[in-house]
DNA sequence: AGGACGCCCTGTTCGC
DNA sequence: TGCGAACAGGGCGTCC
């Protein structure tokens, strides 16, 4: 489920592992997972092309080249990004790869194909054409009440919402609700008179907070909803039984004591 | 406009 | 034991 502080640690991975290092070659295993462009297509972009920085907008992460543009890779629910040494074996579900002349290589996996690879002529145009919402992390209050005036329907699905903000899906919804104490049924309307100070502060420390724990759930504070967002689970801050129901869709993790309807 | 729902995808888990 | 259904969920499309 690479959300936000996933994507951001791959980043971070990509940007400490794979900078400035001539590319050799472009090998993809799944073709289907690219959108726009071809195998060779990849190649022609990248073959002999250097990745000179990551960047990341939402659950997006861009490799930009110094030949004016950027390697665009989603990860859907399952995707992993990992670079591996020229000894090393990429791993299983290794759908595309990237190799340097060093012999290490940059490698996109992903059980399920849900992610996409594509080529982009900068960040911005990508962001533009896809109606992407400014990134998630680091948003202040004030940004916040103005991405909600407006909007109604439930406070969850504006979250998920990418073309409101960018990066947060159901998992990370679920930890910024129960941050924030809301129930993830409660409207948008409701945090007009709640403040969004309070919300603001929860989407930092959740995202903050899960990069910092390497987006590992064993690695999260112990007030974390996360590690305990399954059947049987129970609330880290008040001991009561775990409820899930459904909203936007999706499965909707709460503790039916501190986020009250 | 926004919610409900289905689809894609495939490894894992659960029920019969 | 073994098979198949359900489930996980990001993103998109369709319908209401």
């Amino acid at each position: 489920m690479p959300e936000l502080p996933d994507v951001e640690v791959y980043r971070r991975r990509l940007e400490g592992g794979a900078l400035h290092r001539a590319v050799a070659g472009v090998h993809v295993a799944a073709p289907d997972l690219l959108q726009g462009t071809s195998p060779q297509g990849l190649g022609r972009a990248l073959n002999g092309r250097s990745f000179t920085a990551a960047r990341r907008h939402g659950k997006y992460l861009f490799a930009v080249h110094d030949g004016d543009g950027a390697l665009v890779l989603h990860f859907g629910m399952s995707g992993v990004l990992v670079t591996v040494s020229a000894k090393d074996e990429a791993p299983d579900y290794t759908r595309c790869v990237v190799e340097f002349t060093d012999g290490g290589r940059l490698a996109y996996s992903a059980p399920r194909k849900l992610g996409l690879i594509a080529l982009a002529g900068s960040v911005e145009e990508f962001i533009r054409d896809r109606d992407l919402g400014p990134d998630a992390l680091g948003l202040d209050a004030d940004t916040l009440e103005r991405l909600a005036s407006g909007r109604r329907g439930g406070i969850k699905s504006w979250l998920m919402d990418q073309g409101t903000m960018a990066g947060i899906g159901n998992v990370y919804s679920d930890e910024i609700l129960f941050q924030a104490g809301i129930h993830p049924r409660r409207a948008v309307k409701a945090l007009e008179q709640a403040g969004f100070e309070g919300l603001q502060g929860a989407m930092d420390k959740a995202l903050h907070g899960a990069i910092e724990a390497a987006a590992e759930p064993a690695r999260m504070p112990a007030d974390f909803l996360l590690p305990h967002r399954h059947d049987g689970g129970h609330c880290p801050s008040c001991g009561t039984a775990l409820e899930h129901l459904q909203a936007a869709g999706r499965t909707a993790w709460h503790c039916p004591r501190c986020q009250r309807d």
